[in-house]
DNA sequence: CCTGGTTTCTATAATACGATAGAATTTTGC
DNA sequence: GCAAAATTCTATCGTATTATAGAAACCAGG
């Protein structure tokens, strides 16, 4: 039967599919986040596996279905828990506070999810890829309506420019995945609450040091 | 004679060859940055220079080489410009907002350059790469020591985190490269300065929201 | 223990790629 | 404008890669 082809026909059978397809899905996450989607090979998901490289067609229709699974697999839950979050308790700061830390957490178990999904979207074809960016759109939106808010509050400072705090807080955010695991002492606490910490402080009102920059 | 083979005998005779050089480089740049370094092929630098394929070889002696040299010239320029203002005049503040700027600068002219670097440097072989990181380490090196040279002066706080500090600051500045071009309305100015804004607001003395991060 | 469906295997087609060798052409210095 | 040097070309080799077809092995339920 495999996957891609039809749908299945009732939510019973395909139970042990799911979960062999969930370990292929992860190996090749693994292989594409180490060698990057044009440099690893379906041969490299294979070894991974321990299979033969035309076994994973059971699974995927083509290299390039896997690698908008994976980067799906890498994205999708983000929206959703920033829904959360911003629909949730708490002043701005705190959830500013909050948005950081969930966007950090996957990093330590589903690290090789986010490097795909990060680095290798672009190589999607142009339908897939536009299925992923309306995940990241939506997450954008979230964010930045977060600050938004905290600006309206009167929490934030009045000229605080919320399209640049958004791109910080993603980059920033997204910059950990280059380097975490290598980056010796640098745990998911420390990250979070430095990244949480430096944020807070640039968005909230207070004594104010803008700087010009001449050359 | 070609490059790579042999050093030039005089100090005058291959300026044209330099200058053709630096054309080939930059459509290898264009098309690394463009297609990630695994899925460029050598046929598509030639497109893009209207030559043939084979014809690139008398520039560079393989397609790893030509990474090489493109990721040297995107990175070597940093650490040189980043000592010239440790050394310079001016406080830590002002020293964290010119080095932010000469990190963005380069993006509008050099962006091919920067995303190539920054993107595919990791597919580099072993000695490659190290030759590579090492101009990184250097240029780590020096925006760390600016950012505890504010600290020991006392113009940051003294429990300013300044390794992760300057993960911030390197972070903040490479994701600009990520969407610089396609985020409307992001000029070089208006990044700028909030980006320096934002990590001097975060680095400087002041009332200090440090915010748990609990759930 | 056997049967139907599921999963993996062998074998191979078709193509694209990096690199080399040597000829042809273009440019430069005199 | 001619000889030498520099640059680009044609042609090709060997290899790696994605994907397909159909056979074999495996496994679960009765």
């Amino acid at each position: 039967m495999g996957l891609g082809t039809e749908r299945d026909r009732r939510g019973s059978a395909p139970r042990r599919l799911r979960k062999r397809a969930a370990e292929i899905l992860a190996a090749a996450a693994k292989v594409f986040a180490r060698r990057g989607y044009h440099g690893a090979s379906t041969q490299d998901i294979a070894d991974v596996l321990g299979i033969r490289q035309a076994s994973l067609y059971y699974y995927f229709e083509s290299k390039e279905a896997a690698l908008e699974a994976v980067c799906a697999a890498g994205v999708e839950d983000y929206a959703v828990r920033a829904l959360r979050i911003e629909r949730g308790p708490g002043s701005a700061s705190e959830k500013v506070a909050r948005l950081v830390f969930q966007h950090l957490a996957p990093m330590a178990e589903r690290l090789e999810f986010t490097q795909a999904f990060l680095r290798e979207r672009r190589f999607l074809p142009d339908p897939a890829r536009r299925r992923i960016r309306a995940f990241e759109r939506r997450y954008e939106r979230i964010i930045q309506r977060v600050i938004e808010d905290g600006i309206a509050s009167g929490e934030f400072r009045a000229d605080l420019d919320s399209r640049m705090a958004t791109l910080a807080l993603l980059g920033l955010g997204n910059s950990a995945a280059t380097w975490y695991g290598r980056e010796p002492g640098a745990t998911l606490e420390r990250i979070t609450s430095n990244y949480v910490d430096l944020l807070v402080r640039a968005f909230r009102k207070g004594d104010a040091p803008v700087l010009r920059v001449t050359h």
